[in-house]
DNA sequence: CGACAAGTTGATGATGGTCAATCCTTGTGG
DNA sequence: CCACAAGGATTGACCATCATCAACTTGTCG
């Protein structure tokens, strides 16, 4: 297990106190407020700085916290009898931890890559939230967001072929990075195979032979290891066996 | 495919006004509620039977309800190029549909056992909201629960053999059904092998085999086809791989 | 009783996991 | 700057697992 993935030490750095600079609000919960709610949100976060390979201890710690991830992507890790798994994705605007203060998991939050997230006390967000009606709709939309691309994921999850998941994967990541990255066609993954395996529920080197296998029928490329080019997006979805879903988000 | 499973009309019928009766108030949202709140969002809730194989054309339509599943399990069917596959289970004290109006989706739900929902038109509940805060933190609390829940089926869909994973559902299902049947140890599966094959991305007669296999081991037994007895939980969540975590839901 | 769907069981081939060797990339230290 | 070390990624060989096809049994409902 490297140190630099697994650091349990609280490894967070504040760089701002107030979630979410003016100029790019779009952190999922911040996004749908305006004025005094925005406001008093601002004055209850901290934006944090987070390094690949550093851990959101506070967040996974007494479950009194509440985050928001700004830019970047996280991955959840979950202890096992022979090291840990990655079980779990978070992207931008994805909120993690629970406001109910819920039992506390042990599972770790790592950042794949540099990553800037908003924290909150709970009981400051729950009090924010009382006061602000907004901000509680605001909360909510943002954890019906979240289960709908939970139940995404599971059918991801559920496809029977190695293939299919790969490709499956591969959408979902895109569809997620939407507007994130500048280049609407590469992926930067962040995860190494062995890691994709885990979320899939493969092997890492059936992981690799999928991927290669993709690049091998002109669906994707590979600029450089952990970078995936789309060339044929429409085959990839085909391939996927969602051709002829919806983009994004569905009801239930 | 079933008539008897996949009636498209709109088979539901209105048996009261109001959801939860007072006696046995534990469908998810009203539980937490209490007096004045509690007494809003019955006005605006209509409670609907439905029998085993009816589907919810109300919710699934337009987008623009929500409903809240009372007793009975629903399963969510999703058309595919060669028929439907089951893609996830509702179970008691569970919200679905959406309140933001997402993007409608093709999904059918559809009962596996009787069940009773009540069912909101969207639009009310948002007014009952905005007067009753505490209305939306019950449904940020059901909102953040079924996202745990869902985060746990993701780990069972990732368990890479076929044993874990069936035994994993069966663990699942056990956990989810706790307090609803009156015999602990005993559970209505209410799906066929095929079905369960379809959660679970594995074929039907590898679920029928790892279910036999689970039974000639002496971890469960079939009292009937479509039932299932623990005969030793514990070694059964072992096999799940799921030995040592805490059996109910975790944050994030 | 007969028809039909669900479930079980067997045989066989494809898929994916495991073990192992090699290659590639990156970072480090001389 | 180069050599080397250490992970990650790829590829191959082999074997276990699972999907598929098919026959048969059980249960249900008319």
């Amino acid at each position: 297990m490297l140190s630099d993935e697994c650091g349990e030490q609280r490894a967070v750095l504040a760089i701002d106190r107030g979630c979410c600079d003016l100029q790019s609000m779009r952190c999922g919960l911040c996004a749908g407020l305006a004025g005094e709610d925005l406001h008093a949100v601002r004055a209850v976060g901290r934006r944090y700085a987070l390094r690949r390979g550093q851990a959101v201890a506070e967040v996974t710690g007494a479950g009194t916290y509440c985050a928001n991830l700004t830019t970047g992507i996280l991955q959840v890790l979950r202890p096992e009898v022979d090291g840990s798994r990655t079980i779990g994705l978070v992207f931008p605007g994805e909120i993690i931890g629970d406001l109910n203060g819920g039992r506390p998991s042990d599972d770790a939050i790592v950042a794949i890559t540099d990553a800037e997230i908003c924290i909150y006390q709970s009981v400051d967000l729950e009090r924010v939230a009382d006061r602000h009606p907004s901000v509680r709709r605001a909360l909510l939309g943002s954890a019906f967001e979240a289960l709908s691309q939970a139940r995404r994921w599971m059918l991801v999850l559920s496809r029977p072929s190695a293939r299919e998941r790969v490709a499956a994967f591969l959408v979902e990541m895109a569809g997620r990075l939407r507007g994130v990255n500048a280049d609407q066609n590469t992926l930067e993954l962040g995860l190494s195979r062995g890691r994709i395996g885990d979320l899939l529920g493969l092997s890492l080197e059936t992981t690799s032979r999928q991927m290669q296998a993709l690049a091998r029928a002109g669906l994707i490329a590979f600029p450089q290891r952990r970078q995936v080019r789309f060339v044929n997006r429409g085959g990839l979805e085909k391939v996927a066996g969602l051709a002829f879903r919806p983009p994004t988000g569905a009801a239930v």
